[in-house]
DNA sequence: GTAATCTACAACCAAATGGTTGTAGATACT
DNA sequence: AGTATCTACAACCATTTGGTTGTAGATTAC
């Protein structure tokens, strides 16, 4: 499978910058198995209603969550492609690991002392 | 390989965190191909030493680099284990992902309309 | 129609973030 | 010895973040 691997910087902020914070990564928990309301999801949270919009807010601005219309209701549904992205990165920094790696190898083996 | 995943929440945040910066990740890219020093790491930003300092502050608090002394110089280089517990996070996610979709799948094989 | 529920959004606040400059300690150079 | 270089760290500042409360609009339930 194919992913657009081109990426603002500014997008790639969001996604990780959504990431970083554990309220967050439940909800994606929560609604990558099934999608939920906003009210729904913010029972489970110690918080206020509002607080719990806007972490759906910068999920949202992140692309990791969409919300759907449903009667009075905003139903909030995982979106696995900027997931997808940000792994995409991480292989990459595993990637220039990798090479490093090797090359120091190549180097012990050319020149043991 | 095994990867430790038992990972605070705090420690979750600090790896995204760290990096939701494009500074911040192109100062990954360069220490996991090679150990650089904090200053020639600082030239290739249009920032002071001391902003270049503190993001290597962050990269470290996050587990991404290690500072290693020469003389009077630290290098920094790149470590690729925070990085893999991230990645380890995202797999999670994608796991979760594809199990909605089998179910949905399911739902729509066993009552055909 | 009225009341209850769900959402949107503004205004406000404390703390964290990302930058700055300045000062001082170690180490290397001549 | 004296100077230049590399780093550490404090103090400061503007902006962003993550929370709050309050008000108002839309939809549903009775």
């Amino acid at each position: 499978m194919v992913v657009d691997t081109e990426l603002s910087d500014a997008q790639v902020d969001r996604i990780f910058r959504a990431l970083a914070d554990s309220t967050r990564r439940d909800i994606v928990t929560r609604v990558l198995t099934g999608e939920q309301s906003v009210t729904a999801l913010a029972t489970h949270y110690d918080m206020s209603f509002a607080a719990v919009q806007k972490h759906v807010a910068v999920l949202e601005g992140a692309g990791l969550v969409t919300k759907h219309p449903h009667g009075r209701e905003r139903m909030v549904r995982g979106d696995v492609t900027a997931i997808r992205k940000a792994q995409v990165l991480l292989e990459r920094y595993e990637q220039l690991w990798r090479s490093r790696i090797e090359r120091l190898d190549a180097l012990l083996a050319e020149d043991p002392h």
